[in-house]
DNA sequence: ATAAAAAACTAATAAGCGTTAGTTTTGTAA
DNA sequence: TTACAAAACTAACGCTTATTAGTTTTTTAT
């Protein structure tokens, strides 16, 4: 085979990828074995190694992609100019989003993470708490401005994050609640709470 | 040894789930060994078989107690005269205390279940299946009474189960953050909002 | 058609896993 | 002190793991 080749939906590597954060979603990344990919690829399982390094480098290419979009987003959201709770609804709607059009590659780098290597485990850590102190900036300049109520900023964050990162145990296309309806009733819940 | 001792803290089978759960909720179930747990226990792994079964009937230990108490729990609100509104603070509460007292064991219920065989699968997930529907008629409670929006309720249930099980995140003693700072923002939160 | 590269295969390795068997030590009750 | 049971130990079992080596097939470029 030449090193070129017409792939439809990105190269062999990438469907390994992609058939690999489906399983590790499912079964967890420790519980699922090469020869178990190797399977659902339909191929032997060293026969895996001619395109990729190794088990880890496989949930490290997931977890990083997944941080690196939204990484993206929170860059793109915090130099615009919206208002703070404006910024708050954009990330809401794009993390639910995300889970929704990425499931297993979303659901894998939040519930899988621990299992990185270092140095990766640490560079992934630090990214998040980047993420998060970005946050919080966003959170007390809404509240300096009294748009936002003079709660504990990190609580406000953890509550926001924890809530859009949960959400893998949403059935889909379950329970007559539309993507659109969990987005807008999961916006307004988050920002305007739930009572009347 | 008699079959009567005196241990101060629960029986050493007692012991060897704490520690496990301890060892669990860092490393995940299927990447901790038994030799790993006998270490921590300060013994050889097959000791642990005079007072465990196996490896996987300590998960079912850990996530069926942990159950327990918030179906008990939920039980004794549900039938309490409390109205819905103050039904959800006193659930919310109860979550993050829970969190912060049986951090290990939490953690690994809510993030290590699917570990768990059959049938305690399936009988799990049934548990936390009736511990969202009754949350849900708690809340549909509230907005046939228009104390709570007329959002869909099982979009209200997970945010509020998200929030409260992705606690995990929070770094305990940081942040200038107290439990009750924790606990009382948390639930401002959820119920009223964070806008002004 | 030929040559080269890519990607599949078979086979094997060393290490680690949960668990069991059999034995010895330890602690308690008589 | 003797007798018994609980709980520790050593050793090993059979199995699975990720990964490598070496070889063959498949695909592509010339």
């Amino acid at each position: 085979m030449a090193k070129i080749k017409a792939y439809r939906n990105g190269t062999k590597k990438d469907a390994i990828i992609r058939k690999a954060a489906a399983l590790f979603r499912k079964k967890g990344f420790a519980s699922s074995s090469m020869r178990e990919l190797a399977d659902t690829v339909g191929v032997e399982a060293s026969s895996l190694y001619n395109h990729i390094g190794s088990k880890s480098e496989i949930l490290q290419s997931i977890c990083f992609k997944v941080a690196e979009d939204f990484n993206m987003h929170l860059t793109e959201v915090e130099k615009s100019p919206l208002g703070s709770l404006e910024k708050l609804e954009t990330l809401i709607r794009f993390h639910i989003k995300m889970m929704l059009n990425q499931y297993d590659e979303v659901y894998v780098a939040n519930h899988e993470w621990k299992q990185l290597q270092e140095p990766y485990l640490e560079n992934f850590l630090t990214q998040r708490k980047l993420y998060e102190s970005t946050l919080i900036r966003i959170i007390e300049l809404g509240i300096s401005k009294a748009e936002i109520k003079n709660l504990q900023p990190y609580v406000m964050v953890l509550t926001i994050l924890s809530s859009v990162r949960g959400l893998e145990s949403w059935h889909r296309n379950k329970k007559n609640v539309t993507p659109e309806n969990l987005e807008n009733d999961m916006v307004i819940h988050l920002l305007k709470g739930l009572t009347n």
